[in-house]
DNA sequence: GCGCCCTTTTTTTTT
DNA sequence: AAAAGGGCGC
């Protein structure tokens, strides 16, 4: 470890500031890892107890890798630096609870929620109240527990979170409220916690408890957070109770780099760290070792008409490399073809897990997921679902969540419904039953199904033996079995994979809590997918957060993707979505494309219709980006879908086929102003009358459309477009 | 009460 | 394109 060779100034400042409070600003590509991997090296060299350093990061991986990478500088040898705390907020804030339970006067053996079993919670507690029952436009359930979650993180009331951004479902305020207190008392009357339970409940706790505090502030007498732009109130607040007596706390982010608000985060945290703990020391790290000094002409320039910003100057010595480009694909499908082709050309310069291609939303990607496993490209793909929210997974972790907490209503409900005659309402039944120690119904239908018996007595076996993570499972696989293949018959053999590879994670865990913890809230399943080589990335912009790749291809750039429709109509939003773009792009280090398609399909239509490029990307001046348009002839000719048309050929609306370039000519036509979505009504939803068809048989007309055209919904075919010639129509009676 | 079929509605990002 | 709700037969 050489701080003179290895570090520019302001990294060895913040490396050598171990005392007091310090907030280090770091740009993008800044180093920020590097120093913070140095600080603890030099911490754990100058003799400081690694028990006694919090490291709270963003994820677990990011954690290990700053841990692996001290340890090496430490020659420590591969475990790295060992005993240090550390993990995000949620990971911390289960540990602690379970730890000090007893001290926080809290019972043992709680769940941690997932999303999708936080929703089963909410569904029984809509059944039981019967509330937003036979109303088709009732929010879904996820949609409740986002906006609860949502009001809870930024610590609003909820029918505020609704008229700031909900607007249109302001009539269901009273509603929702009920719900999510009924919510509430059922997690805290069966010992659940869901995400944020887990840090309200730490705050709690410590305030509470001081003594507990004061233990916890005298055992770390180091903490570093980072990603801290990224930390919304509860977290900031955990911060501040949990900083150490001694005052050694270090902040690391990026108010550029914010893009969690949805979620509660706040940059004001790292305005206000510097009042908050007094004589602050503050370091900004400027210089990037990221990427050439095009692709950051290109960043700063999208920064560069952000709203509100703190001025930061970043620069490289890495002058020469490739100018951005700017891909005009013809439309999102010939899009996916022209990404793949391009990852194929990469590919001869970059080995695939150098080269990433990231999206706004995961369903970005489905396109491109086919074409390259048409073209036999690996790819690995990050966002979306998870390896625990599989449907297999959840089952066979239901068995042992039961184990440690009978009052886990998602669990029961998955695994009784396997019981041939207990469907929701028998199994709430039931629940409540066992809740209330009714041992006469659970007799009653133990002599009715021997199923049910079966997997009482199963679950009693199981609850006999020791808590060993993977014995237990094993025990839980082997009697899945059967079910798994009757319940997946097309793809079960996959799935069995998948719960073979769930044993060699619980193979590392001696305890069962945590291991049933960990895979809701830190995925370990992800990590093992992370470290495959040879797969292209495939990510959304949130999930690439901290990662770099040599080449970075951004796809869909073009309103109403990105930046999300949803973010279009409140100026903080549209601000987020700027921070996102940026992020995405500052993760390339050499090669940067941009992909704005001149149309995109939309489902409300089923058609193609022309779309603008993004708004960031009309803002620009020219310069920093080159662009390219697909051309007829080329290689991705003959791909595009039926009924998209080259722009050439379409009809002259709000597109960008009069100026060549973004930017380059008088501005276009402003943002919020698309030709279409606000349009005319189609009425997509009511029918407008029945029709016959000879191969299709009777379908109901959806939608009339240009040139003497039909939607029309078939029961047996699906929704297609017919020409009216084809059709006899049926009297509308 | 369960399960199947049909219809309607909605689709951001994550711990 | 998938998920959720309602209707209906068993």
């Amino acid at each position: 470890m050489d701080l003179e060779r290895d570090l520019n100034p302001a990294q060895r400042q913040a490396v050598l500031t171990t005392e007091g409070p310090v907030l280090v600003i770091a740009g993008a590509g800044s180093g920020k890892t590097r120093t913070i991997v140095y600080r603890l090296a030099r911490l754990v060299a100058g003799g400081v107890d690694p028990a006694s350093i919090l490291l709270l990061t963003f994820t677990r991986k990011a954690a290990q890798e700053m841990l692996s990478r001290a340890g090496l500088l430490l020659a420590m040898g591969p475990d790295g630096v060992s005993g240090v705390s550390g993990g995000t907020f949620h990971a911390f804030a289960f540990a602690t609870l379970r730890r000090y339970h007893a001290a926080a006067g809290y019972p043992d053996g709680f769940t941690v929620l997932d999303q999708a079993d936080s929703e089963d919670v909410l569904g029984q507690a809509k059944d039981k109240l019967g509330i937003g029952k036979g109303d088709r436009s009732f929010p879904r359930r996820s949609a409740i527990l986002g906006l609860l979650s949502k009001a809870r993180n930024k610590e609003m009331a909820v029918a505020d979170v609704l008229s700031r951004e909900a607007f249109h479902l302001l009539p269901y305020a009273d509603a929702i409220g009920q719900l999510g207190e009924a919510y509430t008392a059922f997690k805290t009357d069966h010992n659940l916690l869901d995400y944020d339970d887990l840090l309200f409940r730490l705050e709690q706790t410590l305030l509470g408890n001081p003594d507990l505090a004061d233990y916890l502030r005298v055992r770390h007498r180091y903490i570093m957070v980072d990603e801290y732009q990224d930390t919304n109130r509860v977290q900031a607040r955990l911060t501040r109770l949990l900083a150490p007596a001694s005052g050694n706390v270090m902040a690391v982010g990026d108010d550029a780099q914010s893009i969690y608000a949805f979620r509660g985060a706040t940059v004001d945290n790292i305005l206000d760290f510097p009042d908050l703990y007094p004589g602050t020391t503050v370091v900004k790290l400027e210089q990037n070792y990221r990427s050439t000094q095009p692709i950051l002409t290109l960043t700063n320039a999208i920064l560069a008409n952000a709203g509100r910003k703190f001025e930061k100057h970043l620069f490289t010595t890495r002058e020469d490399g490739p100018v951005p480009e700017l891909m005009r694909p013809f439309s999102d499908l010939t899009q996916a073809a022209m990404v793949a082709a391009k990852v194929r050309e990469l590919s001869r310069t970059y080995p695939l897990h150098e080269i990433a291609v990231l999206f706004r939303a995961g369903y970005q990607s489905y396109a491109l997921e086919v074409e390259l496993g048409k073209t036999g490209i690996p790819f690995q793909k990050f966002g979306g679902l998870k390896f625990s929210d599989a449907a297999h997974v959840k089952d066979v972790l239901s068995y042992l969540r039961l184990v440690r907490n009978t009052a886990d209503f998602p669990a029961w409900s998955r695994v009784l419904a396997f019981v041939p005659g207990i469907g929701p309402k028998t199994a709430t039944k039931i629940f409540e039953a066992i809740q209330a120690g009714d041992r006469g119904v659970l007799g009653k239908m133990a002599a009715r199904t021997a199923e049910f018996k079966t997997l009482i007595e199963f679950l009693d076996t199981l609850r006999g033996l020791p808590p060993v993570p993977a014995a237990l499972l094993e025990r839980v696989v082997e009697a899945y079995a059967p079910l798994l293949a009757e319940k997946f018959p097309d793809d079960y053999p996959r799935r069995q994979a998948g719960l073979d590879q769930l044993q060699q994670i619980a193979a590392a865990y001696h305890d069962l809590d945590a291991f049933l913890a960990d895979l809701v809230i830190e995925n370990p399943g992800e990590d093992r997918k992370k470290t495959r080589e040879d797969h292209v990335v495939l990510s959304t912009v949130h999930s690439s957060k901290g990662l770099e790749w040599s080449a970075v291809l951004l796809i869909d750039l073009v309103d109403e993707r990105f930046p999300s429709r949803h973010a279009l109509s409140r100026p903080e939003d549209l601000e987020e979505e700027r921070r996102l773009l940026y992020v995405a792009c500052t993760r390339a280090r050499e090669y940067l494309a941009l992909f704005a398609p001149e149309t995109v399909y939309q489902r409300t239509t089923g058609g193609c219709s022309p779309a603008l490029p993004s708004i960031f990307l009309r803002e620009l001046p020219p310069g920093p980006l080159k662009e390219r348009r697909e051309r007829l002839g080329g290689s991705s000719s003959g791909t595009f879908a039926a009924g998209c048309a080259p722009p050439r050929a379409a009809a002259g609306s709000a597109s960008m086929s009069g100026s060549p370039r973004p930017g380059a000519g008088p501005r276009p036509a402003p943002a919020g102003a698309p030709g279409n979505g606000a349009g005319p009504a189609n009425g997509s939803a009511r029918a407008l009358g029945y029709c016959r068809h000879k191969i299709f048989g009777r379908g109901k007309i959806i939608a009339t459309l240009d040139g003497g055209k039909y939607r029309v919904n078939f029961p047996d075919f699906g929704p297609k477009v017919i020409l009216a010639d084809y059709l006899e129509l049926e009297d509308a009676s």
